[in-house]
DNA sequence: AAGCCGGGGAT
DNA sequence: ATCCCAGGCTT
């Protein structure tokens, strides 16, 4: 996969128009405010992996309210970390998060490393995650490609209404050319592009509806002066993952269940007889599946052909936390 | 490269 | 009912 390489005059206008509209444009995402700790910028960007920023917001108000520091967190029941997660999505987020801190305060003095590769060493903490850090919380000129920059970059540069497939390392060298040079600081330009970059993707080029006629890349962009084409065809790009009468909905349940209990409610349900339960009516599948019937969810997952897999992933969420709560008396089979 | 890991809001 | 979201890890 080649990529079209951007003239010079093309990317000072880009880079012109795109820093001119986010300063105009930016929400006020909190973790923005001047003042935000390394740590607290490294917190936003895992909660914000596959989860829109709205709904971060107030979780992470809270959580740093709670633990300031990552030895606060590493500090931390994991039934507590895992009850302040909610419903964020995607738990094992909040564990990794939590090893990171330990890590942190360990081994760094509590503050958060700002070099990439060191960042990438941390639990959780990827390739887009460390560009992130390293620009957001550090003033760095790094190449931050999330879901965002990529498909502005696509659009614009290489007329694709998608980026294609995987991120590989040829994208990623190809996306670092637009990144303006500077020396590192804060408020750098290459700071500013590549979070006005993200921002663009998130409020005008958007997947599925983009708005082109308010873009300020929209005079330069190839996908918008070739009219737009459709992506590749459907087959091509992942189909949604099943919910409804998965692993991943049982799962969730018996997280809902133990998260809202109290410990002495919770051991009651784990222990409970489930004699009566009917596996015919496959409660779980129901998706007003409601606190109370966790033992028929345990029960089910004796009755899957892997539940090798499902009882591992479940045990490595809450054996140590929520469980020990309930008396360590939460025995998923194997 | 592909599959798996949550959950809720938008379309 | 499907798509989408400031991705990362394992196989």
């Amino acid at each position: 996969m080649t990529h079209r390489t951007p003239t010079e005059t093309d990317l000072a206008a880009a880079h012109e128009a795109v820093l001119t509209w986010f300063d105009a444009h930016a929400r006020d995402l909190p973790w923005r405010a001047p003042g935000t700790s390394a740590w607290a910028v490294l917190v936003s960007e895992i909660m914000s992996q596959q989860t829109p920023v709205a709904r971060v917001a107030p979780r992470w108000r809270d959580w740093m309210a709670r633990w300031p520091a990552p030895s606060d967190l590493a500090a931390a029941p994991t039934a507590e970390v895992l009850r302040a997660w909610d419903s964020l999505g995607y738990p094992r987020r909040a564990l990794r998060l939590k090893d990171s801190a330990a890590v942190i305060a360990s081994e760094h003095g509590d503050q958060v490393p700002c070099d990439e590769q060191t960042l990438r060493a941390l639990p959780g903490i990827g390739a887009y995650t460390a560009a992130a850090v390293a620009a957001f919380a550090c003033g760095q000129r790094t190449t931050v490609l999330d879901v965002n920059i990529r498909r502005v970059l696509a659009r614009a540069f290489d007329g694709h209404a998608h980026p294609k497939g995987a991120l590989t390392k040829s994208e990623t060298a190809w996306a670092a050319q637009f990144v303006p040079a500077g020396p590192d600081a804060p408020g750098a330009r290459h700071v500013a592009w590549n979070a006005g970059v993200m921002e663009l993707g998130a409020l005008v080029c958007t997947s599925r509806s983009p708005r082109c006629e308010v873009c300020p890349l929209a005079k330069q962009c190839r996908w918008l002066a070739a009219g737009r084409p459709a992506g590749d065809d459907p087959a091509r790009r992942p189909k949604t993952q099943a919910w409804h009468g998965t692993d991943r909905q049982l799962r969730g349940a018996i997280m809902a269940v133990l998260k809202a209990a109290e410990a002495p409610v919770a051991r009651e349900l784990l222990t409970a007889s489930a004699t009566e339960f009917d596996p015919e009516s496959d409660p779980w599948f129901d998706p007003g599946f409601a606190a109370g019937t966790v033992e028929a969810a345990i029960l089910r997952v004796r009755e899957l052909g892997d539940g090798q897999r499902i009882g591992r992933l479940v045990d490595a969420l809450i054996a140590d936390g929520l469980a020990a709560e309930s008396g360590g008396r939460l025995h998923l089979p194997h």
